[in-house]
RNA sequence: GGCCCGUUCGUCUAGGGGUCUAGGACGCGUCCCUUUCACGGAUGAAACACGAGUUCGAAUCUCGUACGGGCUACCA
């Protein structure tokens, strides 16, 4: 049977990158079984609801090369609405039909009267649960008579509707990632199915939508496991439990550093990114860095993703989406909670960067010059020759892409500094008639390519018993204003034969001018 | 507190009774390459939480302890 799977967020702010590692999860094993993956908004909650973050949920997801074939913002499918809040009449109907069936029941006691009864439970010393124990000393329709009850529904007093869990019976769930779990019923509580504002509570929408979508895996993370057996007794209590969904519950993300779930936080104060995308919350207005925004390619970060919790027996480690879509199983799913390593996020995308082409980094060089130097169109350095051949000088240095105009500003930009500690080292100013020599070879030159620069320098050092060693460094520096920086004879062609002149002759002035 | 889940190098992990003197990757150290810095190559330090038990033999199985995490809302 061709699976069925579904992600199904809460768009009560933006996505977190353990959300998209669920939803890569659940898109990875769609997609190895040629099954169909589901895109489903569960925005049940009107207090918590977020404008926007659906809007980035979905953009988030496109950035990521995720692509639902049914859902919001994918175009719909079979099973559409798949936003709960338009769904909102099917849940009543299901959850009456819970009460019909004797499997749930109404209640009618006031949020504030609960939270004061779990206040003093609480001051006594134990935990105040709505279940069997209980739930016959409050007002519910298993001890209201009939007539009130109905009388209560008519006059349209706040209700709610609790699954009657059963008292002492061990609840199976089975996970694909963590075998057997068990719990006794006892332990459950009379969980809230239907809110008194009209909504569904997230274990009934749940439940009633993968059953009504024909979802075959839910494969979530392990915040939900403790509730997974309470959604085995509603699929029972439904009568369902013959196309009841197989469940795999993911290891969590943890913060790098000291114990605990990722959070945005952790974030800020180590200075990544927990988000994929940029977020402006739409109240304070505060930005919430994300993965694009800081230069990451999406392939570094589904692949970091992807190996967070999952992993093939062999040592391969890098992994196209396709790979993955290949590779990927939930049985190689790690049941431990994996620290999160910014570090290892950036390797991969150097390593991405890495095989990009001169052309494709040339051509992001194109705007990022652009955007840092002003340059025009017509500009020589905008040739797609230079830029491209700019690029490769710089491809090996550079982690992100954003960093070639910062690595190799020099090459665009002529110094008008020069590293102090290598002009104290190496400067004296007898050497400026060697470079005047180099100037007027170079002059002479008729041919600039990187082994004729550096065929061309070499002789004038030698012409003046200079060692090449002596006169390196200076001579970057010269060219560039660092003492360190990308392969010297291959600048030196790029730059040409003109603008190294250029160069040379304003540090030389400058050089002595400073003794 | 109660319930549930987990525990191999700093981190992500391989490992499913003997092939483990525990492998790979990131990070870190050293060396080579490079008359720069990187890249690349080589190499090193670095882990089976603890205690019992089962077994000829346990990182691998069982139990306990410790530690960590999650849940415990008319939030998801």
């Amino acid at each position: 049977m061709r699976p069925r799977v579904r992600f199904a967020p809460s768009p009560t702010g933006p996505l977190h990158m353990g959300g998209v590692r669920t939803a890569l999860y659940n898109y990875l094993f769609a997609k190895k079984l040629q099954g169909d993956f589901i895109l489903r908004i569960e925005d049940t909650d009107q207090q918590r609801f977020v404008p926007g973050a659906e809007e980035y949920i979905i953009e988030a997801l496109r950035w990521c090369g995720i692509a639902p074939n049914e859902g919001v913002g994918f175009g719909d499918g079979p099973h559409a609405p798949y936003r709960q809040s338009e769904r909102k009449d099917i849940y009543r109907q299901y959850a009456e039909q819970l009460v019909q069936s004797g499997h749930a029941y109404y209640a009618f006691d006031s949020a504030e009267s609960l939270e004061l009864q779990r206040k003093a439970q609480e001051a006594a010393g134990s935990a105040f649960s709505y279940n069997s124990a209980t739930r016959l000393q409050l007002t519910n329709s298993l001890v209201l008579s009939e007539a009130d009850v109905r009388q209560r529904l008519q006059s349209g007093e706040a209700f709610v509707i609790r699954l009657k869990v059963p008292e002492n019976e061990t609840i199976h769930v089975q996970d694909i990632i963590r075998g057997d779990v068990h719990v006794v019923s006892s332990q459950l509580d009379d969980k809230v199915l239907f809110k008194s504002d009209g909504m569904p509570t997230y274990h009934l929408a749940n439940v009633v939508d993968d059953y009504l979508m024909k979802i075959t895996h839910v494969i979530r993370g392990e915040e939900w496991l403790p509730s997974a057996p309470l959604h085995v007794l509603l699929y029972r209590s439904f009568g369902w439990e013959s196309v009841m969904p197989q469940f795999a519950h993911l290891p969590l993300l943890l913060k790098p550093d000291g114990n605990g779930k990722l959070s945005k936080r952790d974030g800020d104060r180590l200075g990544f990114p927990v988000f994929p995308l940029n977020w402006t919350d739409p109240v304070t207005g505060e930005v919430s860095s994300g993965y694009r925004e800081r230069g990451y390619y999406p392939e570094a970060f589904v692949n970091v993703l992807a190996l967070l919790g999952w992993h093939p027996s062999d040592d391969q480690e890098v992994f196209s989406m396709q790979e993955l879509m290949e590779k990927f199983s939930l049985e190689r799913v790690s049941k431990s909670g994996a620290k999160f390593d910014p570090e290892k996020t950036k390797w991969f995308n150097e390593h991405y960067l890495r095989q990009r082409t001169d052309e494709q980094l040339g051509l992001a060089l194109r705007s990022l010059v652009k955007n840092s130097f002003g340059l025009e169109e017509d500009d020589p350095r905008m040739t797609s020759a230079f830029l491209n051949a700019a690029a490769r000088l710089l491809k090996d240095r550079v982690q992100f892409e954003h960093e070639l105009v910062v690595k190799g500003e020099y090459l665009f930009i002529a110094p008008d500094q020069y590293e102090e500690a290598v002009i104290a080292k190496r400067w004296k100013p007898e050497l400026a008639e060697v470079f005047e020599a180099v100037i007027n070879a170079y002059q002479a030159a008729d041919s600039f390519t990187e082994e004729q620069a550096e065929l061309i320098f070499k002789e004038v050092a030698a012409a003046h018993q200079c060692k090449p060693g002596d006169l390196l460094q200076l001579f970057r520096v010269m060219i560039s204003g660092h003492g360190a920086g990308v392969h010297l004879f291959g600048m030196v062609s790029l730059l040409g034969k003109q603008e190294v002149i250029k160069r040379l002759q304003r540090a030389l002035a400058v050089l002595q001018a400073s003794v």
